[in-house]
DNA sequence: AGCACGCCGACT
DNA sequence: GTCGGCGTGCTC
């Protein structure tokens, strides 16, 4: 009886690998979910055994014997794997790439798994004599036994690194010395710490609304307003999911993962919990990864690819932000966590929670078609009332560096009045382009269709494309003259301005440029909530999960960009970003205001944000959708391709699109091949194929022939292609 | 993705 | 005469 290994390999390649078991192993040895290290050509890869049959496709003298098992026990469940395998599926990506990036990177890579760190320290073998030379000896030492044999001689090991820095030394010489040891806590649940306050009855109802269907698949959309509360819906549901034992998946936004969300939810929620995020190290990743794997901690929270982490006996799954599109992931694997989110819900028949204050009219459509149940929280929090919204007409207006004599008066008033005040433009940097007023003359990037941005104080020109730089040129690179100019305004700039204007404010400038470095963000966070700074400067950064208390006037420099975009999203996503920003005033007991700056006052979009609200938006925008027969009413995918020279993408697309005839019945729809908006990007020239259909079957059906077929194409080798199922942007 | 093979320019 | 540039093709 010959078994088959079907073994999924990063690689971009369809399908699993299959291989004979390595010599000398028991069958019975082998597990779905072990890692395996098997022969790939000529080097070695690791590789994740998905299952065992008696069937191949492959000729027997192909088939080669694995080399060794790396893991004794499966590092995921079968559940697990059929859930990544249908991930796959659905977005007809290479299995293998789709299961392995769902392993943090070392054991992706075939290391063995880290050693789990010691969370609970607890008090060893006291001898006296030894204890009476410590106190005089080693102070630290000491100072940590006591410390320790106050909380009842065992602590959490968080809690000791918060309460000591650089523990790690003491902790070693009282560990040689046998007086303390290290393990792992008991997991015995904590007492549940009661929060001192009730919910406002729609907060109430959510919760119950929620807590009626835990242990079955149901999904809701939690849609409330910025200060409504919607938090607390989710740690009082969280508190109930934990006390019957089962998991919580806590996914949020890439920008909104705060040390103070992290705090926030250790507070409330016993146990521990394990934060999968990229900005953690390698190391960081596995520990929680490990954590969340085994069932330690309870609580997984996470941005979009903690939501491929295996969980067991998880009983709720939430979605904060739902709308953010950091959930949808934009090169390779390009899959949506949000959507994923529903699916893993559903699989393991447990309630999904989608929570956003400006819902996505994806999931505003599934309400209406009932497939989520609408959950709305209307009323702010405590005595906070929502900002009033203006538009100020900037046509034939003196503007100072972009900002209107209006919105500059405005400010003033705020800022004399003690109170803050915040600036909101879209775009980093001092300037978008550079230009020579003797020759026209403009920054373009050699390797793209854009502008290079002109950042002022690095002293050099960016594309935010592609990253390509150059120092900032002192005289024209074309004629010579020193007439160069920067044209229109970025962040760096208004910081300047602002600063100029408002000398006696101090000013914090809140964008990508200003918070690279690690903690950062934090510390420019902290400026503004103690009231240090009192004009605040940035990016949709801003826009983003922060709570600024104290902000009364919020003014957007610029709301004419998303107005008349490409993407037929482009007006979703700006009203969007308008209303997120917008939350951000007035959260305390002030109402606050926001100011909007713009060339196209009647524009229909901002009269309804600004005369009705976001849900009027949303039916209107719905109602064109419909009459358009975009999405959420049909369903696309797009096919990227892209080369060194434009027609051999367009080209392989135009195959493509003969592939689609062949294939395809009425049902899908092709647009194209045409040029991507920004055809060259980083020295590649980009085209696209747009398929649309009426129903999702429909075209997952097509896909699954249609995909496979792609690599067989004439012009396959010679382009970069990718399908993206369900694309967000068209970019 | 890696990694090789393979055919054309500047170097010990 | 070789070192190495990246185009093309394959991996159970």
């Amino acid at each position: 009886m010959s078994s088959i290994l079907h073994i999924a390999l990063a690689a971009p390649v369809y399908g699993l690998f299959d291989y004979l078991p390595p010599g000398n192993v028991p069958e019975e040895n082998l597990v779905p979910g072990q890692r395996l290290l098997v022969p790939f050509g000529r080097t070695e890869r690791c590789g994740m055994l998905v299952s065992l049959s008696n069937q191949t496709s492959v000729a027997r003298h192909k088939l080669r014997a694995a080399h060794a098992i790396l893991d004794e026990t499966p590092l995921m469940s079968r559940e697990h794997l059929a859930f990544l395998c249908w991930v796959a599926d659905y977005y007809h990506h290479p299995p293998g790439e789709v299961l392995l990036s769902a392993l943090p990177v070392r054991l992706r890579k075939g290391k063995p798994p880290l050693v789990p760190r010691p969370d609970r320290i607890r008090i060893g073998d006291i001898d006296a004599d030894t204890l009476a030379t410590l106190e005089r000896r080693a102070p630290r030492q000491w100072q940590l036994l006591c410390w320790l044999s106050d909380r009842g001689g065992s602590a959490g090991m968080r809690e000791l690194r918060s309460r000591f820095d650089n523990a790690h030394g003491v902790m070693r010489a009282l560990r040689n010395k046998g007086m303390i040891t290290l393990g792992m806590a008991d997991d015995a649940m904590l007492p549940l710490q009661q929060p001192q306050f009730s919910l406002e009855p729609e907060q109430a109802q959510a919760v119950a609304a929620v807590a009626s269907r835990l242990g079955q698949y149901h999904a809701f959309l939690l849609d409330g307003i910025t200060g409504s509360g919607k938090t607390e819906v989710y740690l009082r549901l969280a508190q109930q999911v934990l006390e019957q034992g089962r998991s919580i998946l806590f996914l949020v936004p890439e920008i909104s993962l705060t040390p103070q969300l992290i705090s926030r939810l250790e507070k409330r929620l016993p146990g521990p919990m394990a934060v999968l995020h990229s900005g953690r190290s390698d190391g960081e990743r596995e520990q929680a990864w490990q954590m969340a794997r085994k069932g330690r901690a309870r609580v997984i929270l996470g941005t979009r690819s903690a939501v491929l982490a295996p969980v067991p006996d998880l009983g709720l799954v939430l979605v904060d932000e739902e709308h953010d599109a950091s959930y949808k992931q934009q090169e390779g694997f390009r899959y949506s966590a949000r959507d994923m989110a529903l699916v893993r819900a559903r699989r393991a028949g447990c309630p999904v929670v989608l929570g956003s204050a400006t819902p996505s009219l994806e999931s505003l459509k599934n309400t209406r078609d009932g497939r989520y149940k609408w959950l709305r929280l209307t009323r702010r929090a405590g005595t906070a009332q929502s900002p009033r919204m203006r538009l100020l007409d900037i046509r034939n207006q003196r503007l100072q560096g972009g900002l209107s004599p209006q919105l500059l008066q405005a400010l003033e008033e705020v800022l004399t009045q003690g109170r803050q005040a915040m600036v909101f433009l879209n775009r980093r940097g001092y300037a978008p382009v550079l230009s020579c007023y003797s020759c026209g003359w403009l920054s373009d990037c050699p390797r793209c269709d854009a502008r290079q941005t002109m950042h002022y104080r690095q002293r050099k020109l960016v594309c935010h494309h592609c990253g390509n730089e150059r120092p900032l040129p002192s005289h024209c690179p074309s004629c010579g003259s020193g007439e160069l100019h920067p044209l229109g305004q970025g962040t760096e700039q208004l910081e300047q301005i602002l600063q100029q204007h408002f000398p006696d404010h101090p000013l914090v400038r809140i964008d990508r440029d200003a918070t690279s470095r690690k903690g950062s963000l934090d510390h420019l966070l902290a400026q503004v909530r103690d009231g240090r700074a009192s004009l605040l400067v940035g990016t949709q950064m801003l826009a983003k999960g922060h709570h600024f208390p104290g902000v009364a006037l919020v003014g957007m420099v610029d709301v004419d960009g998303g107005l008349f975009g490409a993407d037929f999203r482009a007006a979703e996503h700006m009203a969007q970003l308008i209303i997120q920003v917008a939350g951000r005033a007035g959260r305390g007991e002030h109402p606050g205001q926001v100011l909007m700056q713009t060339r196209y006052p009647d524009h229909p979009l901002l009269q309804t944000l600004v005369n009705e609200d976001y849900a009027a938006f949303t039916r209107e925008a719905l109602k064109e959708r419909a009459q358009a027969e975009l999405p959420p009413y049909s369903f696309q995918t797009l096919i990227r391709a892209s080369a060194t020279k434009a027609e051999t993408a367009e080209q392989f697309l135009q195959q493509t699109a003969a592939l689609v005839e062949k294939l395809a019945g009425r049902e899908i729809q092709a647009w194209g091949p045409v040029p991507a908006p920004m055809q060259k990007r980083a020295g590649k020239y980009r085209s696209h194929l747009l398929l649309q259909a009426g129903q999702r079957g429909r075209l997952q059906e097509f896909l699954s022939t249609f995909v496979p077929a792609l690599s067989t194409l004439p012009d396959a080798g010679r382009v970069r292609w990718s399908v993206d199922v369900d694309p967000l942007d068209l970019y």
